[in-house]
DNA sequence: CAAGTTAGTGTTAATTTGACACTAAGTAAA
DNA sequence: TTTACTTAGTGTCAAATTAACACTAACTTG
């Protein structure tokens, strides 16, 4: 009944996944430093992403990738993309790489782009298999990366930022428990604008997706905020513009 | 310097076209009749789609696969979503039309889904390849197709849909010259519901996409409508939504 | 020349948006 | 214990946008 796993990957597909997350010191992207074939110290960062196996769906390659990689295990990951060019492997140390870890290195491969939001937090990434280190990295301080990981990376934060207009997809990168000054904070965060607090909140309160609790921040160094809660059940209907702000 | 094309040919990359086209009668999709293997008349339609070959990238392989399947050449073509379930090939007689045509017929394959969107009295579809006919299907008549391009379809209605919310995309549906009921049209069969004439017009006349000409209708049996051209350069900016009709 | 068809146009009320400033409630430091 | 500091929380008004609505104009066909 078992399989030899390496049988088992098709050496054409890969998924590679851009997780972001959120916290006060703002956007950060979890990136991999994976192994040097010759052990020598220098810097190859990367995505988390691998070839799929022929067994698994595209989602589900994403999570088991993503899983043996950082150890994070079942976060919201949505596809946004594919990236197909055949030069997509062109540095040099990039396919001494492959020769390394791949039974069959030059094989052309096209990678489905993931992302994936999440509250640090919550998740502590743990290098595993081929990453040496996972690590959090804030989005203005990306380095060059593997691959067109950079490429793939860009879209994948226009993707971010084109369905949080449409969707209330940032609740995912807050806790359960959030107050509205961190909603807010989070959407000009990630859209990159600054948005009128009086003006935010008679917009977002006059959907239904906040639950309010009766409940208050505790321990913070002034006026404590009420916290709420999303909404699941009350977003399942319109793709319309719920969150045009400005 | 020549190879044989098969060797190629990746066996586990495809990619499918959802080819729109949009007249007088409504909304339409492009749809293929593939060779039986065994010259029986029973009807196998599919969605204009094949393997990629190595020494191109996505878009390219989609303009190609198009060109020989429907002799569509130079289209429109947006990337909207990856589809790599296992079970993508269940149908027997989908298995049995791989078995003819395939070297590796039993290879995993995961397809990329292309949407495009044409002016039908501009391109005449002549079928070619394994295509034993292509034709136009009105989008409310398409019939069951092989794989999973029912799905592939739908996908990809909703993803032109929601494009169209924020993108002049539609204008690649009209021909060069058009009047602004002959677009409303469009938006209204589209989105699937109507709007009021004067809004829209207002609306879509107060953005700077569209050049009036100096010319008018010729030969309708009504009051002739003034022609509009659609201004490329004028949408180089933007997101966001344009076109919230309603 | 009558019938049929689509083009083209403006106003108004209702709604939504954007701009704007002060008090409240907690902690920390003096 | 008082002061300083920080973020929470609140309302109004002018401007802009939206939605609803009906008639005349211009062409072809019969």
């Amino acid at each position: 009944m078992s399989e030899i796993p390496s049988l088992n990957l098709n050496p054409n597909v890969s998924v590679d996944c851009v997780v972001f997350g959120f916290d006060v010191s703002g956007l950060k992207v979890l990136i991999i430093e994976r192994d040097n074939p010759d052990n020598t110290e220098g810097k190859n960062f990367q995505l988390p992403g691998d070839l799929i196996r022929n067994s698994e769906n595209l989602d589900q390659a994403a999570n088991r990738v993503l899983q043996e990689l950082t150890g994070l295990d079942n976060l919201y990951l949505t596809q946004f993309s594919a990236f197909g060019d055949p030069s997509r492997v062109k540095r040099e140390n990039d396919l001494e790489w492959l020769r390394s870890i791949r039974k069959d290195p030059d094989a052309r491969v096209v990678t489905i782009g993931y992302f994936s939001l999440i509250k640090p937090d919550n998740f502590k990434p743990a290098a595993n298999s081929f990453a040496r280190k996972a690590e959090w990295v804030q989005i203005k301080d990306i380095p060059e990366l593997a691959f067109d990981h950079n490429l793939i990376l860009d879209e994948a934060l226009k993707a971010l930022q084109l369905k949080m207009h449409s969707e209330p997809v940032g609740f995912e990168l807050l806790p359960a428990k959030f107050t509205l000054g961190q909603l807010q904070n989070l959407y000009e965060t990630v859209l990159e604008f600054e948005m009128d607090k009086r003006n935010f909140r008679r917009k977002i309160l006059s959907t239904d997706i906040l639950i309010p609790l009766e409940e208050k921040q505790r321990g913070v160094a002034h006026k404590p905020a009420k916290l709420y809660a999303f909404n699941q059940s009350a977003y399942n209907h319109s793709i319309s513009p719920m969150f045009d702000f400005q």
